[in-house]
DNA sequence: ATCCTAGTGGCAGAGACTGCCATTGTCAAC
DNA sequence: GTTGACAATGGCAGTCTCTGCCACTAGGAT
């Protein structure tokens, strides 16, 4: 098999995963994430409610997707800066720069009214969380090797930033904010205050 | 009508509800969360099925009555410490105190054990935490009426104990700590570590 | 004895999700 | 171009969660 066919399937299988991810949101934004059916969903991405099963485990998966696709990216963001710089300079950094890619994406705003406005969309979206805290948690503990209390450390180091990025959208959104990188320093200015 | 019935009534549907939810736990326990069916919980706790959803919204919502039940008590420890103590000690001492609490209830093992082998029950039991993100802010608000930026100052303020409280009573469940004041104490040391 | 009301149970039905099997398409080797 | 494997899809039946509705019962108030 050549890595051309491989990789066409690959894209015309996130082609489907897009199609189907981009009509739920449209549709929950026109009536409400409670009101509307997986086979709504399914029918308007021209797929079977079967299929759209093979591709997000749940209707509340749709919700999480938004952030966990940057999950790596985190991580990554994470692992990238200099040994020597501070916890929180890497909190600081990372949540700066993954908060700048969400905010661009086009659908970001869609996702986050939806999440406002539906508590049930809104949980969903949560339910992602501990596989994310898990996937920072390990980024960070990489970082602390010879430290005493490893794991606390690191899960206290994965949970911060995540709430910070989750505190810093919601507000960039509900202020209409023009640069989330604003609103992410003000964050951890505030974040900084704490022990002084 | 009386006093006193009315105070029975509330008494007679606490003692359903308790048991209701002790039967559930139990079975989860011993079966796993994702087995055990609403019937299996209803017909053990002696109610009809319907009647469980008079008495809790989901399954899913029984894993975060634990935390629930103290949302109340997080709430006045933290509009009870004095007004000029800094926001770090404010939760420092309202996570210990509530983190004792926690810990003192003969269940929270067990509903720590569900959460961590289901993640289905994991995500339910953070199903609760925008409500309760809430609750804390709003307690945090009264202390900030003249700041800038005060809902964002709230909303991270009401995130952080939080977080240190799960990371907290995960750890203490873990490593079979026999003191959690000991292990919410470090997660505010280290906390604090985090601009030196 | 008789209302009145809150709590309950049963029933029907919608919606979420899964396992299973048949069908279709797609690529590769022939 | 035909064929043969293999992945993706669709349809179907069935379980489980959760809700609205109505009938029933028990306990207190009159």
């Amino acid at each position: 098999m050549t890595d051309s066919s491989g990789k066409l399937q690959a894209r015309k299988q996130q082609l489907v995963r897009d199609a189907i991810w981009d009509a739920a949101i449209d549709l929950f934004v026109a009536n409400g994430f409670d009101s509307v059916t997986v086979d709504d969903i399914a029918q308007s991405a021209g797929v079977s409610p079967r299929t759209f099963f093979r591709y997000f485990s749940s209707k509340g998966d749709l919700m999480g997707q938004g952030i966990v696709t940057y999950r790596e990216q985190l991580a990554e963001a994470i692992r990238a800066r200099p040994r020597r710089e501070s916890h929180f300079e890497v909190m600081r950094h990372s949540v700066l720069q993954i908060a700048e890619m969400v905010a661009g994406h086009p659908r970001t705003r869609s996702v986050i009214a939806v999440a406002t406005k539906s508590p049930g969309a809104r949980e969903a979206q949560l339910a992602h969380r501990p596989q994310l805290e898990e996937f920072v948690a390990r980024a960070f503990a990489q970082r602390l090797r010879n430290s005493r209390q490893n794991d606390l450390r690191a899960r206290l180091l994965a949970g911060l930033p995540l709430t910070a990025l989750d505190v810093a959208i919601r507000y960039w959104y509900e202020h209409g904010e023009e640069d989330i990188r604003k609103t992410a320093e003000n964050v951890f200015s505030m974040l900084g205050e704490l022990t002084g």
